[in-house]
DNA sequence: TTGTATTTAATGTAATTACATTTAATTTTA
DNA sequence: TAAAATTAAATGTAATTACATTAAATACAA
């Protein structure tokens, strides 16, 4: 049963409304399958999301601010999704020197061992992927891409 | 900036990688604006999912069952949506007479006006996609649905 | 039939999200 | 400089979601 089914099934009035209700359903079924992965590690997929965020800055401290825009689902209050981080001293916080408004974080060593750990559990998940082929992922990532663009071209 | 941006100049690990994310990340980009289409109705993304699974129906009634089945987004709770659905009056709810521990849930012609409204603004949106061509939307379908079929090989 | 298991929907709840407001610091401008 | 505007983060809150439990009806098995 279910909407998978109902892709293939249902008649759409177009190739673009099965296409948006396809993007949706794709985009769900991909975050549930993480939460599934992230559940044993005690972090929710924003939070995960978060923390590759701060990994990829090196070391270098990252305001509110910046992880905000770096997020992938905006509304989901980076500012909280930090104290949960911080219960979990995954992450520091401290006041940050050049703007006394704005607040450093940083990833803590604890931070990098769970990411190193969440990895590894990634890695065989996304292996399955590599069935389809770089040139067909390539494929789907520009397609993607494009159809995005759509509401550029005012 | 947001990750728009990052998907074209961040380096991924993987092209798999790369298609996880931006799938997500379209998934969430069509379902803000959803978000903002449907705010002047007053109806949430999940709500207005329900009321076109219900108005599928052709005016056959649909357990409450039947409609988790057929929502994009699983967890949501059917039963409490079609609470939100019923303060609006634009659906009724009666006893299931095969099944009295069912409910059946029927959309109501305040239900159906409403849809029409919404349609009229989701096809202008939708129209926006049309410069894509069919071809590279069925191109998109296609893509997608082999994407979730990856876990199907065990 | 009677007791057990299963199914369906509703409910309780804790956590999260959406959105508005507040507080504090900085920037602008008059 | 002082007042006003803007910015960054935190906080308040109502609604929603995730997840577990409950209650009622039905199906099944002894």
């Amino acid at each position: 049963m279910g909407i998978s089914e109902d892709l293939k099934q249902t008649k759409f009035p177009s190739e673009a409304s099965k296409a948006v209700v396809n993007a949706i359903y794709t985009g769900n079924w991909i975050v549930q399958q993480q939460q599934e992965l992230l559940k044993p590690f005690g972090l929710t997929v924003q939070q995960y999301n978060v923390l590759r965020i701060l990994r990829g800055q090196q070391g270098t401290p990252m305001t509110v601010l910046a992880i905000t825009e770096r997020m992938l689902d905006k509304m989901s209050n980076a500012s909280r999704l930090v104290d949960k981080l911080l219960e979990k001293k995954l992450v520091l916080r401290r006041e940050c020197p050049k703007d006394r408004r704005a607040v450093d974080i940083l990833i803590l060593p604890s931070g990098l061992d769970l990411l190193t750990q969440v990895d590894q559990v990634q890695n065989d998940w996304g292996k399955h992927f590599d069935i389809l082929g770089v040139k067909k992922l390539e494929e789907m990532n520009q397609i993607l891409d494009k159809f995005r663009t759509v509401f550029s071209h005012n």
